[in-house]
Formats: C-alpha cells, sequence, structure tokens
DNA sequence: GGCCTGCTAAACACTA
DNA sequence: GTAGTGTTTAGCAGGC
C-alpha cells in the first residue's frame, strides 16, 4: 500500500513556510456594509496554547472547552475600543496575553492587543449562559486537530507526542478518553497526504525524543484550512445561539467604555503600530481569543453597527454573536 | 447500492 | 525488555 506520509531529509527545511497573509489569501474579501470595514474571512480560530501561557491561566483554560475560546474581531479604527468582560480574572495579562498568536506570527496577522480590564460588576452575570459541553467529543477531524496542533507549534512541527498533549490540552475530552484516538492520530499521520515527516536534527535539541517531527504540507495547507473554516462555521452557525435571547449587552447605550483598558496608552500604540504595519489598514481584522471559561468578551468599535450577516460574516463565534446582536437593540 | 471520508481497533515492526 | 512510534489492514458508520 502507498505510503502517504512523506518524509523529508533531516536537512531540509520543513516545507511549511507560510507567508502572514497564507489564511486570508484564498479568502473572499467580506464587505460589512453597516460598518464602513471591509474585512476578508478570517478562516479558522484556535484557542491559544496553553503552554505560551502562565501555568495559572493555562490550568484554567484547560478546565473549559475549545469551544468556549469566543473569537472577537476588532476594527481598528482609531475609535475606542471597548471592553467588557465578567470573568473572574485574577492575571489580566494573562487573560489577555494573546502574545502566542504574534509568536506564531503566520496564522493571522496581528497587531498588538490590549491589556483589558474585567469588570468586576458583571461577574455574577450570565449564570443562565450554556456552558459548552467541555468533555464532550470535538466536532474536528483528527486531521483538524492535528493540523491545529501543528499550526499552534512555534515552528510548524511537532512530535507525536507533542500532538497527543495538544489535542489533550486544548480539548479536555481527549483527557478522559481512552488511548484508541492516539491511535487514530498515528493512523491519519501515516495515511494522510496533509501530513510530512521530517527526520529529528541529530544535531540540535530537536534530537531528544522518539519518533519523527510532523509538519503541514503547504499544498494540502490550504485544504485543511477549509475544512477547519467549514466545521467551525457549521458548529458556529448551528449553535443557534443567534436566536436566542439576546445576551445582556456589554456595551452602554451611549457606547461609552464600560472598561478602561489603559485604553488611552493602548490606543497610541494601536495606532502608532497600524502606521508600521501594512496591513493594518487593508482589511485584515485581528482574532482575539480569551478565555471564556463563562463570558465572553467583545471587542468593537464604538460607533460600529453590526447586524447578523455581518457578525455572521465575520465569523465571530456564538458568544461574540449574540453580544454584537444586542447591539443591534441599541 | 456504491463511493468516499472518517473513526476505531488491531497487529506488527522499528527504535530510543 | 519496555514503551513509544510508525505503518498497514480491516471493519464500521455516516454522508452524498
Amino acid at each position: 500500500m502507498e505510503n502517504s506520509s512523506q518524509t523529508l531529509p533531516p536537512s531540509s527545511p520543513c516545507p511549511t513556510t507560510f507567508g502572514v497573509s497564507l489564511p486570508f489569501s484564498s479568502s473572499p474579501l467580506q464587505t460589512c456594509s453597516n460598518s464602513r470595514i471591509s474585512l476578508p474571512l478570517s478562516p479558522i480560530s484556535f484557542p491559544p496554547s496553553p503552554t505560551s501561557l502562565s501555568p495559572a491561566t493555562a490550568e484554567s483554560i484547560h478546565s473549559s472547552s475549545p469551544l468556549s475560546y469566543y473569537t472577537a474581531s476588532q476594527c481598528l479604527e482609531g475609535q475606542n475600543i471597548q471592553c467588557v468582560s465578567s470573568a473572574n480574572i485574577s492575571d489580566q495579562d494573562d487573560l489577555t496575553c494573546l502574545s502566542w498568536l504574534h509568536q506564531r506570527g503566520n496564522l493571522l496577522p496581528l497587531q498588538p492587543l490590549p491589556k483589558m480590564t474585567p469588570l468586576p460588576q458583571l461577574e455574577s452575570s450570565s449564570p443562565t449562559q450554556p456552558l459548552p459541553p467541555a468533555l464532550s467529543k470535538p466536532p474536528y477531524s483528527f486531521s483538524s486537530l492535528i493540523f491545529m496542533a501543528i499550526e499552534d507549534s512555534p515552528d510548524k512541527r511537532l512530535p507525536v507526542k507533542g500532538i497527543y498533549e495538544w489535542i489533550v490540552n486544548n480539548f479536555p475530552y481527549y483527557r478522559t478518553a481512552s488511548g484508541g484516538w492516539r491511535n487514530s492520530v498515528r493512523h491519519n499521520l501515516s495515511l494522510s497526504k496533509s501530513f510530512c515527516r521530517i527526520q529529528r536534527d541529530k544535531s540540535q535539541f530537536q534530537s531528544v525524543g522518539k519518533g519523527s517531527l510532523w509538519c503541514v504540507c503547504p499544498e494540502y495547507r490550504p485544504a485543511l484550512l477549509e475544512v477547519l473554516r467549514k466545521t467551525h462555521s457549521y458548529h458556529s452557525t448551528n449553535s443557534n445561539l443567534i436566536n436566542k435571547p439576546a445576551a445582556p449587552c456589554p456595551l452602554t447605550p451611549d457606547n461609552e467604555e464600560l472598561v478602561t483598558m489603559e485604553s488611552v496608552d493602548y490606543q497610541q500604540e494601536v495606532n502608532e503600530e497600524m502606521e508600521k504595519d501594512p496591513l493594518s489598514d487593508s482589511g485584515y481584522i485581528e482574532l482575539h481569543y480569551y478565555q471564556s471559561h463563562q463570558y465572553q468578551y467583545l471587542v468593537l468599535p464604538g460607533d460600529t453597527e453590526l447586524d447578523l450577516e455581518t457578525v455572521e460574516i465575520l465569523q465571530l463565534d456564538a458568544e461574540a454573536q449574540e453580544a454584537a446582536g444586542s447591539l443591534l437593540d441599541l
């Protein structure tokens, strides 16, 4: 039988060298009719790698389902950025530390992120919000899981063990699942043409550990992204949260800042960065990942009007959609 | 019903 | 020898 995995010579660099804009390169430009912004679709969102977070935050994230990582879009147009959170946050830096995305650098073109301060008065809000089934089986195929794991690694390559760990860390379901899924992971790696094997470089630290490193074959990356995007979109759409009663709106009617998150200083940083970053005014959006075991965070420009369709186009996650939808009632 | 895809289980060989 | 890794085969389920 054909061995679909591709083994690269040890000295070869991993072919998974992705351009910064790759995730969006094949995505159609979506125009937000009501919000004066044009945003290319971001196909996917990953939960942050716990390994890039502090132990406390990582543990907190571990306790939640990846589906509880809500994505918010931020339209950086020099407007007031509003942030609302109701989580009990002890380490706001960790909570809002999204540098894991920056560090990866090639999944999403990101800009500096604001430091945010939680809203203590909302700490006990939304008690009726259903929590994502943390221990339910993730909707993602093993190929997608492997893809996410590899993409979330700094070097875009992981040993099998690293893939295991990423999955376990990000999908609590697999913490308690029987070991058969590991076999499935290995089976998938071997069988799928999407992944290629790299011999460890004996001269480097990579030589530590068993087995090879695995990376995503560039030619199959768009397909993996598309599958992931469809899965993500499907489950977000089918979450039926849009039709749910609107959650308490995180924004005041007059769009005053409920939370000051060092907004002035940060805004200056953002603006400065936008001047530097050629992508900043090209319609790229930021995806923010927030620890949100129970509560969501929505970052929106103060006067942005988003209808549900637009929100859906922006692929805000379900909870963010819910919060954004509530803006329509203002 | 056939095909494809994905999941699961199992067996086996290889290797650290 | 053991455990982890990689490959292969087979069966099953679900969608199209």
